[in-house]
DNA sequence: CGAGGGTTTGAATTAGATCAACTCTCGTGG
DNA sequence: CCACGAGAGTTGATCTAATTCAAACCCTCG
């Protein structure tokens, strides 16, 4: 995995420079940590990053890192022997990942888009928290936050159709405010494959592409290109996600 | 919700006893706090019971209590408008309930077995938070624990056949040592009606019912009644599982 | 221009749902 | 004590949403 350096901005301390002018600072939980701590936080932290395809979290390796995306997108899975996935959620920019207890990560992820992530040691990473109860705060938000879609992604694998599963899922992107360049508006980038999108809903990719079509000839939304999707319907399409 | 009380130990301290006494402390958060302090946790907490069948956190309501169960079962759950519903989980003793970031509940939860509970407002549990920070690094264990368990039903709800999830309930409730009067064996007590195995499990009560029957015809369960399972054969259920 | 992946569309199949009947258990009251 | 009824659970027959199998149809890139 390549070291990400940047060049050091002139006149502002180096150990400082890359958390402060961090993109991702906003949305991390590093937005707990006060300018002045912020050299403690750079120094624990190793930048790097993951091209698209490469894996950075080995379903069942010891998980001795934790990780916060700063740029990029990334998908998070489960794998059965057979081959058999489920991704269990998306990572993007200001997303904290391999908090687990356990001594080795339950999942996989793996970099849809160029990813570039902090890493941050078990040891390095506790001793951060205990130094900044805010940031353990923060944390514990994110948690709990997680939780939360996590439950909701279980009430649409468990009992929605797959209807209101791609219609849920479009929302979601809307709502996420996914457009191309980071841009808002009605048009929705889609990073991932239909293989992706078909192993997060449940489904198969047919039936996602069968769906969508289906989703196009009623006039609920555009497929100007396999990974563009405008919403022409939001409050149709957000009615039908819930049912 | 009644309030559950418990008489004093005569020579203890009314503060502190109920904690110090408690039979969930072992396996609940509480356990991060020392005996000494055990005074300020009590003087926090309202120990309350729920009855089967009664409903103590309804999804939507005003996120404004915490609650630690002490004793009993509950099922935690998510509808949608025309009814159908998801369990998202089972909740016993020790564990930590409505960790909501934001203002409401995202899950409803109600009581299967009788269930004592302790409920913290949410500004009391916040100071305790900050007045213990090995409470909350126990609180961020326990989030994480339940992430990595919803991330393995995830897989079971979007991957696995039905068959595999009855054996994968089944594997759970045996690891859990989920036995009658809390006897761990080859004896599993289902407190749990069909209707909730199916919710839980994204089938319907018709399917599990099925699918108990066929492994029992085959020789890996006995049912000797519709509450009562036992394992005959553990390491091939596990099997069955994983798929 | 042609190869090869990802995607879409079509036809056949099936796992699980739905609809319906029956059974078991348990509590109630004659 | 036993008949009765209600609710939960089981079993059977049928149906259907989604999968599977199969064949085009793009794009993109050498």
């Amino acid at each position: 995995m390549a070291v990400f350096s940047r060049p050091p901005i002139p006149g502002s301390p180096l150990s400082l420079e890359p958390c402060l002018s961090c993109d991702a600072r906003a949305e991390s939980v590093c937005n707990a940590i006060a300018d002045a701590d912020l050299g403690r936080l750079a120094a624990y932290a190793v930048v790097s990053e993951v091209q698209p395809g490469q894996t950075f979290i080995e379903e069942g390796d010891p998980a001795d890192s934790f990780f916060n995306i700063t740029a990029g997108s990334a998908k998070l899975y489960k794998l059965m022997a057979d081959g058999r996935r489920q991704i269990t959620g998306f990572a993007i920019r200001g997303h904290f990942l391999g908090l687990a207890v356990s001594a080795t990560y339950a999942f996989s992820a793996e970099a849809i888009e160029p990813v570039r992530l902090c890493r941050f040691s078990r040891v390095r990473l506790f001793r951060l928290l205990s130094e900044f109860p805010a940031l353990e705060r923060r944390l514990l938000e994110r948690a709990a936050t997680e939780l939360v879609a996590a439950q909701e992604q279980m009430l649409l694998l468990g009992r929605k159709t797959a209807r209101e599963r791609v219609a849920s899922f479009l929302d979601m992107l809307r709502r996420a405010g996914a457009g191309p360049c980071g841009r808002t508006g009605p048009t929705l980038a889609l990073p991932m494959s239909r293989s992706d999108v078909a192993d997060y809903l449940g489904l198969t990719i047919e039936t996602v592409s069968r769906t969508l079509s289906r989703l196009r000839s009623e006039g609920l939304i555009e497929i100007p290109s396999a990974t563009e999707i405008v919403i022409r319907d939001p409050a149709r399409l957000a009615a039908l996600a819930s049912g």
